[in-house]
Parts: structure tokens; C-alpha cells; sequence
DNA sequence: TATTGTTATACTCTATAACTATA
DNA sequence: TATAGTTATAGAGTATAACAATA
């Protein structure tokens, strides 16, 4: 069995520079997670699959979110965050961990990051001395005023694209969303295993 | 500035008993990152916006796609690799990795864990002595014939929940990928600081 | 006893950088 | 010089387990 390059190598000497992976500039290498149908290939099942169709526009438009807001740490999560928060002032930690789909110790990550930042702070439940509620600051405010109106300009954009089949969308993302949560996951040609 | 717990903690004098993060049995305490819609809360401006409908029709639907397949460590990427190398047997591992948005390093892992599962097998490019070629085996194609039963059936139960909609809705998501690639990022509000 | 937040730890995924062989 | 694959490593994201304080 012939194996390319396994021949020797040597382990990389000098302990790697260890360059900030920071988003500065694109060092030419690698263009961008891109995902896009590429022409030569066939792609059989994947075409006719909603799950495929889905990942790909989430995909770009992930892409295009970061292109759109000028901050390139605040990502569509920390974005909800922070929304969620200005929102709902003084919720509790892990009602929004909760909301966020996390775990109470990621939950706790999120707010700790949002704290740095300065665009909330934590203070006392009055109710329940183990809790803390989670409160947006004139910062946060301010800075979710600006990258919300970035993000609009970002949605509405994409909606524009689709003409005046756009609001279409949204509602059948909706619909979708409830169909796979409630629905029991399809008995498929073989039979479970067992109940175990 | 009060803080919860942080009185003095112990290091966990016992090394963690490094349990295997295995898919076995739910230890009950979380229950599967389900982000959908909290009753108390408000949501802003997520509710209006295409993006956050997106990911959670995609949330919702990764979680379904997980309990339609019987095999846990098949997620919708390897699905997606092992119907690539099926439909074009003989690929570069490097235009999987691209077709996937995947780093060379990333498919190499991907196609790694492929031949390990004896799906697929790597074979000499005969055009160019660098490179490899992907082969689907028989044992692959078997399981593929099984998965893709177990996942065509996932989404066309899904397909059935949105009615005559339903192919509207593929459609619509392939045009919104497209926008969000091809689109330029919207100047927002502000102007971009500088070129830089 | 159950729950909230916390912490340390570990696992997964994927990018970066350096390297080899080949083009 | 540029490209394909490989390798080691680093980082982001998030789960697990154990713990303290509180309910």
C-alpha cells in the first residue's frame, strides 16, 4: 500500500510562531468556507433534500452576516444574546442559556463574554439568591443599536433578492422549524432496534 | 461586588474519571439544544429576521436528522461526503474538501475517518502522482443505500408538514443562497472605516 | 433532594503553518 | 514557484462532571 508523503517527516524544530488567527488579513490561502454548488460534480440525493438546501443558505448567510457587521467577534449568537438581553433586562442567566439552545455552563461563557465587553452586567435576583439576572448597559445599548442596523441592512437585502416571494420564507422557516420538533422521528424501512 | 460562589473552590483532587463523551444514554440532566421560542420572552428584532428563522429551522432540523438516522456518528456532513464520493467515484480529496467548504487539512480528516469506517477507499490519481483519488467500497455503498432510506424519509416527512408550499420553500432557499454569496455586504448606517 | 451558577476538563470541528513530494 | 496532501498545533464552541450555595 503506497502512501504519499508518510515517508519521514521531521517534527516542526521551532515550537510554531504562533500567529493570532485574528481576521486582519486573509493570507491568501483559503478562500472562505464557500460551500457553493460546484459545477463538474453530481450531487445525487443532496439536490433534492431540504436539509442540504437549508445548510447551504445557512452557510452564506453566515458568510454574509460577518461581511455585514463591522465587529468580526459579534456572531449571529452573541448577536441573539445580546438582543435577547436588551429585550428582556434582568433575566435570569439560565433562562437565556435556555433560549440560546446551551448548556447552563456555555450559558455562562456567553454572559461572561458579554460582561468584557461591557454591554451587560449582572446583578442580584431579588427572588432567588443562587440566580443572577443579566442587564443590558447604555454601552450595549448603543452598540446593539448599531449592529442591528447593520444586520437589517444584511437581512433586508437577501429579502429584496427574493422579490415578493420573501415574506413567503420566513413563515415557511417557521412551519418547518415546528414540524421537525414535534414531529417523532419518521419509522424509516428497518424497525428500531429495540426499546433497550 | 458580590459574587455567587467564588468563596474558595477545590481543585478536583480526583483527575475526572474521563468519561467517554459517548451518545449511550442521555445522563437525563440536559435536555438537546432545542432553541425553539421561549412563551415569557421577547425576541425583538429576531422575529423579524430571515437569519434567525433560518437557524432555527436548521437547529430543529439537525436534531431530527440525528434521531431519523440510526447510525449516531453519521452526521449530515459525513451523509453529505459519502453521497459526493458515491455520485462521483474517483474525486480529488481536495474538490471534496472544496465542494464541502472544508479546508485540505478538514477533508483530509473527513475522508480519514471515511476509510477507517471502510466506506471508502483511497487510490492513486494516475493524472498527477500528488494527489489521491476517493473510491466509494461495496460496505460504503450499502450503507449509503440504508442511510439515504432513513434520511429521505426525514425530509419528506418534513415536506409533508409544510404541504403544497413544501417545493416552494427548496426552491426559495437555493435563490437565498445564491443573493447571499453573490451579494455585496450592504453599506449599513455607517461607512466602513477606511480600506485600511 | 433539586436547582442555579460556577469551574475544570474534555471532546469535536476546523483553521493555520510548516513540511514533503510533485507539477 | 505553485499545488496536493500531510502533520502538528491552536482556537472556537460546547458538553460533562463535580462542587457550593441556596431553594
Amino acid at each position: 500500500m503506497q502512501q504519499k508523503n508518510a515517508s519521514q517527516r521531521k517534527p516542526p524544530a521551532s515550537p510554531v510562531p504562533a500567529r493570532k488567527a485574528g481576521r486582519g488579513a486573509p493570507p491568501a490561502d483559503w478562500a472562505q468556507a464557500e460551500l457553493r454548488p460546484l459545477p463538474g460534480l453530481a450531487y445525487g440525493v443532496l439536490d433534492e433534500l431540504l436539509g442540504y438546501a437549508l445548510r447551504r443558505a445557512q452557510n452564506a448567510l453566515y458568510l454574509h452576516f460577518q461581511r455585514s457587521v463591522d465587529r468580526a467577534d459579534v456572531s449571529p449568537q452573541r448577536f441573539a444574546a445580546l438582543v435577547l438581553v436588551a429585550q428582556n433586562p434582568g433575566l435570569r442567566q439560565g433562562l437565556l442559556a435556555e433560549a440560546m439552545g446551551l448548556h447552563r455552563s456555555g450559558g455562562m461563557r456567553l454572559v461572561d463574554w458579554l460582561c468584557e465587553q461591557g454591554w451587560v452586567a449582572r446583578a442580584d435576583d431579588p427572588q432567588d439568591r443562587r440566580s443572577w439576572t443579566v442587564h443590558p448597559t447604555p454601552e450595549g445599548l448603543a452598540l446593539l443599536d448599531r449592529v442591528t442596523a447593520q444586520v437589517r441592512a444584511h437581512d433586508s437585502a437577501l429579502l429584496a433578492a427574493l422579490g415578493d416571494e420573501g415574506p413567503h420564507l420566513r413563515r415557511l422557516l417557521d412551519r418547518l422549524a415546528v414540524a421537525a420538533t414535534g414531529l417523532t422521528p419518521p419509522s424509516s424501512t428497518d424497525p428500531v432496534p429495540a426499546p433497550e
